[in-house]
RNA sequence: GCCCUCGUAGCUCAGCGGAUAGAGCAUUGGCCUCCGAAGCCAUGUGCCCGGGUUCGAGUCCCGGCGGGGGCACCA
């Protein structure tokens, strides 16, 4: 189906062709109607006409009978639409009779989304919180759009602290060193590997040399290597479950992945003609980029030590995903202070060859959790908070409020809402403030059932559900024809239409907040319905619409928190 | 020093060059013999400062001030 919105944009569209081809009509949602199209007034300007007169003029142009009941020029030159009660209803009859609600599929693209990326045997803490929601969300939103999805989580595999990691497993012994581990440990291990290096000079050159049989190849230290890998990528498996995100073992693509090509990387810049060799270290210069005293800054893809930094490794991954994965989008959901980081190695394989024009590639930034001190987020004792201590003290704090709040659910049941509840205020919190925007981490906020919150969606959820359990029958929609009679209803209608445009714009700017927000709006559309117009007791056809309403209301709320990985209770 | 980014209501945040800048929390006051009051309805307050572009600037440009990040071999 056409959705509303574009609907009406076809038909301006051609208006706006008729006085200036290829015009954008700038249509929006309107408080002074059901949407606006503002695009006479920048039109009149760059023809140098009267905005009003113009806006008259493509209105005569326009054929919007069937759709619209009230065409209007306002103010300086708005165009001002009230869509025709007979055609929300027939827009409205569509989308129930819609498993997509209304949202197209689009033309299938790959895209390959990097996110998560923890490190090897070290716990996964509130710095990967952001990464790993945000970059589930886009991953769900764009699979739902009909694209192929090629997540990659790019693990810090490989390294120099392989060397004392290994030794330290050695010391513990292995059985207890994977004992640790699946205590989800990681921490303790990590910490004393890092003190025995700092304190012990033996311990240091053992670790010296361990590196050296790793990069070597030694066949006993690969094995010992891989334990510490699988441990960690189970532990991160638990962690995922746990978070519900839809990252798999099989998405685990860690740097050492690309060691083998690493070579030929540097081989290829060589015949390109961009290697240049500064202060010892293999390096391309992309231009644009300067140092602190003002001279171009390197992307170093070769240490003077003869061992390859990350950019290279970068620029394998780039490459692969381009040329071997099919990548039509690229996008690397890591944080702000890579961004000059990435921003050259892009530069870099723009040059090279690697990233061809027609490659969407970008970092999807994101800025920092933040404490009640507006810092970066600490536990008391000033360390990094661990990611499944954070989704613990939620899951807490959702239960005694569930309690509380006099919960239907009890025991085992409500332990699991109590978790679907905790998720969705994190996940929420997370994804509904613009990306790039730092934001205060503050869990009592966000788990409160108040307010713009997840838990706040899941309850409309739920009370919509509520009204089908005690309808006693299966309520199957049939032909209903809508009136809409009430402001409320018509509200809630115009909300249901939106879905399609807020996926797309949430998609295209990649801003997950985007389809929060609309949620949010729709959640209280529901809510002044829910409150003015009695569904059960009404009789009729009216009490069909009305069930019809909550059904549609229902599946969309349900939708659009599937996509942001949240899960829509029927009962809480 | 240079580059990037942010600065909106008491607090936490929306705002895609357009009309009177919106929500949530908090405040105050109304709503439950009626589908879940975790709700609804009402209530006051605000764009860091100074220039500029524009018919129109929270939004774009320049310059300040303030916070955060980055600026050669850890990733």
């Amino acid at each position: 189906m056409v959705d509303t919105k574009t609907a009406l944009e076809i038909r301006l569209q051609s208006a706006f062709d008729a006085v200036e081809p290829g015009a954008d009509p700038v249509l929006r949602p309107s408080d002074h109607a059901d949407f606006q199209a503002n695009g006479a007034l920048a039109l009149a300007k760059r023809l140098g006409r009267h905005p009003r007169e113009l806006a008259e003029q493509i209105v005569g142009a326009a054929s919007l009978d069937d759709l619209c009941e009230k065409i209007e020029v306002s103010g300086p030159g708005f165009i001002n639409l009230t869509l025709l009660g007979s055609f929300v209803a027939a827009q409205l009859s569509t989308l129930a009779a819609d498993s997509r609600l209304g949202v197209g599929a689009a033309r299938t693209e790959n895209v390959v989304v990097d996110y998560s990326g923890p490190n090897v045997a070290k716990e996964m803490h509130v710095g990967h919180l952001r990464t790993t929601v945000i970059g589930d969300a886009l991953a769900r939103m764009y699979r739902f759009a009909g694209h192929t999805v090629i997540a990659r989580n790019h693990i810090g595999d490989w390294g120099t602290p392989f060397g004392m990691l290994i030794e330290h497993l050695l010391d513990l012994g292995e059985e207890q060193a994977i004992a640790t581990f699946s205590m989800g440990d990681l921490n303790t291990f990590y910490k004393e590997a890092r003190v025995k290096f700092d304190d012990d000079d033996a311990f240091k050159a053992r670790s010296r040399s361990r590196v050296v049989a790793l990069q070597g190849g030694d066949s006993e230290t690969l094995r010992l290597w891989r334990v510490l890998v699988d441990e960690s990528i189970s532990y991160f498996g638990e962690v995922y479950a746990k978070i519900d995100v839809t990252l798999v073992p099989g998405d685990v693509v860690g740097e050492s992945h690309y060691n083998e090509m690493l070579e030929g990387v540097i081989n290829d810049l060589a015949t390109a003609g961009l290697l240049v060799e500064s202060e010892g270290a293999q390096c391309v210069f992309p231009p644009g980029f300067q140092n602190r005293e003002g001279e171009p800054l390197p992307l170093i893809v070769r240490k003077r030590d003869d061992g390859f930094g990350y950019a290279a490794t970068d620029l394998a991954a780039l490459r692969e995903r381009v040329s071997v994965l099919h990548g039509d989008e690229l996008l690397y959901v890591v944080g702000a202070p890579q961004a000059q980081h990435l921003e050259m190695v892009f530069a870099v394989a723009r040059l090279a060859g690697w990233l061809p024009d027609g490659v969407r590639c970008e970092q999807v930034i994101f800025g920092n959790v933040l404490g009640p001190d507006h810092k970066m987020l600490k536990s008391r004792s000033g360390e990094t908070v661990k990611l499944v201590d954070l989704l613990d003290e939620a899951i807490e704090r959702a239960y005694v409020i569930l309690e509380e709040r006099g919960s239907q659910l009890d025991g085992e049941a409500r332990l699991h809402l109590a978790t679907q509840v905790a998720l969705a205020a994190i996940k929420y919190a997370d994804l509904s403030s613009e990306r790039q925007h730092d934001y205060v981490f503050d869990l009592e906020r966000m788990v409160a059932f108040e307010g713009d919150t997840g838990p706040y969606l899941q309850y409309a959820h739920a009370r919509v559900s509520s009204i089908f359990r005690r309808l006693g029958e299966p309520w199957q929609a049939r032909d209903v024809h809508f009136e809409l009679a009430e402001g409320a209803s018509r509200a809630l209608a115009l909300g249901l239409l939106g879905l399609p445009p807020a996926l797309s714009s949430s998609l295209s700017s990649l801003q997950p907040h985007r389809l929060c927000t609309y949620l949010f709006d729709l959640a209280q559309r529901f809510t002044s319905f829910y409150d003015a117009c009695p569904v059960l007791s009404a009789e009729g056809a009216l009490r069909e619409e009305r069930l019809a309403l909550c059904d549609l209301t229902a599946r969309t709320l349900r939708l659009g928190l599937d996509l942001l990985g949240i899960d829509a209770p029927d009962q809480m």
